[in-house]
DNA sequence: CATTTTGTGTGACATATGTCATTTTACAGG
DNA sequence: CCTGTAAAATGACATATGTCACACAAAATG
C-alpha cells in the first residue's frame, strides 16, 4: 500500500514518536497505516541508518566496554576489569572491588571451592558479611605454612564461611610433596574421598592467577624449588592456579607433586573465577584463560591493557553488534 | 540484598549491556543477582539520570517536533506540518503533501464525507488511485458555480469517489440560499433525507478551512455577500469550515442560509479532517481548532509558526514527556 | 524502643516486541 | 497478458517489558 520511498520518509517521525514519546510500535503503524511488523523493523534499523544515535554518557571513565569485548573475545562468562591506580593500597583497592565481584557470583545451596594466594585472600577478606547459610565452601588444595596468613586456603576458607555464615570443609594434607609416590598413596586414602568428592561437586570455583619467576608467591615463599620453577619456565610454563602450572597456550602435564584439584576437574566445575592483579602477571592470565577452564575472570586494568596490547584487540570492533 | 550504592555503580554497565549490546532485562539482572523489575525500573531512569541520550538525526529539519506539540497543545489526535516554500508551485507542493496525509486517513469500509475549497480540491486531485471499493464519499455542502473546477464539493466528491474506486453521494441542492425560509424547507425535504444520514454517520470529513476577508475564496466567488461578510468580521467571525463561519474562539451562532453538514453535526463525526495552506489562514485556523470540531489538522509551516507565535508555544517544553 | 519510611524482593499479569511461515500485492520483463 | 520476484500484509507465537499488589528488611525518625 505504501512504497519504499514513503518508508524513507517516515523514518524521523517514527523514530521521534517511538525515542522521544514513548509511543508503541502498535500505535505508529496504526497513525501510519502501518503494519506493526513492518514499523518493528524499521525501528530496528533506525540505529544503523544512522537516524538515532544512543550515547551512554561516561562510559570511557569505566571498563564496561573492554570487559564486554574480553567476554566476546574469550568466550567468558564474565570479566571484571578494575582500576586500581594507588600503587600504594593496590592489594586493598582491588581486593574490595574484587570482593563484589565475587557477591555477583554467590548464591545460596551452592558448594564453593577455595583456592588459595594472596589476592584471593584479600578479596575473601573485604567481602560483606551475608547470610548464606546453605552453601558450603571446600578447600581445593592441601595446607601450606605461608607466610601471610590469608594467602593460605584453610585460612581463606574458614573466612569466606564465616562471611557467609555457612559451613566449610577442610582440606587436611599438605598442598606439595616431594615424592610424586608419597602423593599417589596419600591421594588414594579415604580420608580424602570426601573432600573431593565436594570437589567435583563444586558449583563454583574461585582461585587466584599466579605467575612463574622469582619473585612469584609460590617461589618466594617456598612452595616451589629453584629447580623445579626453572625446569618449568624453560618448558615453557607460564603461571599456575591451585598450584597447577601451565603453559601460554592453555596446555599442560599432569602435576605430580601438588595434593589438590586438577585443572582437568576444575575444567568441570560450573563456574570457575580467577583473580589476578598486577602486570607482571599478564602472561600468567593469558595461560589461564587460555586453559579454558574459566568462565570468569577479574583481573586490573593494567593486566588487561597489557592482554589487549599483546592480542592487538580491537576493543569497539568487537563489540559491534555481530552477535 | 545490594544497596542503593550498588545500583548507581551499576547504572552505566546496565546502560552499555541493554543499549549497545542488547542483553535482555533478565539477562542482566541475572549478571547483578538483581531482580528483573529492578533492572527494568533503572532502565526506566538512564534517560532521566542523563546516563543515556537519545539523539535523533535530522529532526530541524522536520517539523515531526512542533506536530507532536500541536497534538499535544490542542489535543488533536494528528497534525501535519508542511514545508511549502516554493510559492510559486505553493498549491501544488501542499496539494501533494495533504494527499499523502490523507492517505494515512482512509480506510476501507468507511463513509467519508468532503466539503469544498481549492486547497481541498488540489489535495483530493493529487492522491493516489487506490482500491477502497467499499467506502462511500458523499457530499457535505450543497452546490455552488465557482470558476475554479475542483474546488466545488461534487467536483472533490466525484474525483475522490474515482481515486478510491468507490461509490459517491452528492447533495442535490445549493449550498447558499438567500432567503431562511426557504433553507428550512429545502432541508426539510425527503430528497435530502439520505443524504443527511449519510452526513451524520460519517467516519471521516475532510474539509478546508476559508478565512474571512475580501480576498478569500468565499467572498470572491460571491458565495458570501459584502454586506454578510462585513456583518460576520464586525461580529469577530474569522473562518468557515464547509460554509459555516466561526469566530476566533472558537464558538458560532448557527447559520441559517447554508445547506450542509452544521459545525454541530461536524463535532460529532469521529475523525474531522481540515486542511489549510498559507499564512492569511492562521486566524481562522486558530478559530477552526478552538471549535472543537477537528481532529487532524493539515497545515503548513508558515501557519503553524503564525499560531505557535501568537499564543508563544515552547515546542520543547511541550514535548517533555509529561504525558 | 517502637514506628514510619524507603528500597527491594516476589509473584502475577497485561502489553509490547521480535520473529516466522504463509499469503497478497505491486511491479518489471518477457 | 502472463509470470517471476520483491515488498508488504497477515496470522500466530514465544519472549520481553512494564506494572501491580504485597511482603520484608534495613534505615531513619520520633
Amino acid at each position: 500500500m505504501n512504497s519504499q520511498y514513503d518508508a524513507d520518509d517516515h523514518k524521523l517521525e517514527i523514530a521521534y514518536w517511538y525515542y522521544k514519546l514513548n509511543m508503541t510500535q502498535a500505535e505508529i503503524a496504526k497513525r501510519l497505516n502501518f503494519t506493526r511488523q513492518r514499523v518493528n523493523q524499521i525501528i530496528g534499523n533506525l540505529i544503523d541508518d544512522g537516524i538515532v544515535e544512543i550515547k551512554i554518557n561516561g562510559l570511557r571513565e569505566n571498563n564496561v566496554e573492554m570487559e564486554s569485548a574480553f567476554e566476546k573475545y574469550f568466550k567468558l562468562g564474565r570479566v571484571f576489569i578494575f582500576d586500581v591506580d594507588d600503587a600504594e593500597n593496590q592489594l586493598d583497592l582491588f581486593g574490595q572491588k574484587a570482593a563484589n565481584a565475587f557477591t555477583q557470583l554467590l548464591s545460596d545451596n551452592s558448594i564453593i571451592g577455595v583456592s588459595w594466594g594472596i589476592t584471593l585472600g584479600a578479596a575473601v577478606m573485604k567481602m560483606q558479611q551475608r547470610n548464606l547459610s546453605n552453601c558450603k565452601i571446600v578447600q581445593m588444595v592441601g595446607g601450606l605454612n605461608s607466610d601471610t596468613e590469608l594467602a593460605k586456603p584453610d585460612e581463606i576458607a574458614r573466612t569466606l564461611a564465616k562471611k557467609l555464615s555457612c559451613d566449610y570443609h577442610l582440606l587436611y594434607g599438605p598442598a606439595v610433596v616431594d615424592d610424586p609416590q608419597a602423593r599417589e598413596v596419600l591421594m588414594q586414602d579415604k580420608v580424602f574421598a570426601e573432600t573431593f568428592d565436594l570437589i567435583n561437586r563444586c558449583d563454583l570455583a574461585i582461585l587466584g592467577v599466579g605467575e612463574l619467576s622469582k619473585s612469584s608467591t609460590i617461589y618466594q615463599q617456598g612452595f616451589l624449588s629453584k629447580e623445579r620453577l626453572e625446569k618449568l619456565v624453560a618448558q615453557g610454563y607460564v603461571g599456575d592456579m591451585a598450584m597447577q602450572p601451565f603453559k601460554k597456550d592453555g596446555t599442560w602435564e599432569t602435576e605430580n607433586h601438588v595434593i589438590g584439584v586438577s585443572l582437568e576437574t576444575l575444567r568441570h566445575i560450573p563456574r570457575v573465577a580467577a583473580v589476578a592483579c598486577g602486570v607482571n602477571k599478564a602472561k600468567a592470565v593469558l595461560g589461564a584463560i587460555n586453559t579454558g577452564c574459566l568462565d570468569v575472570l577479574i583481573i586490573d586494568k593494567a593486566i588487561a591493557q597489557s592482554i589487549s596490547q599483546e592480542l592487538s584487540l580491537d576493543i569497539d570492533e568487537l563489540n559491534k553488534k555481530s552477535n
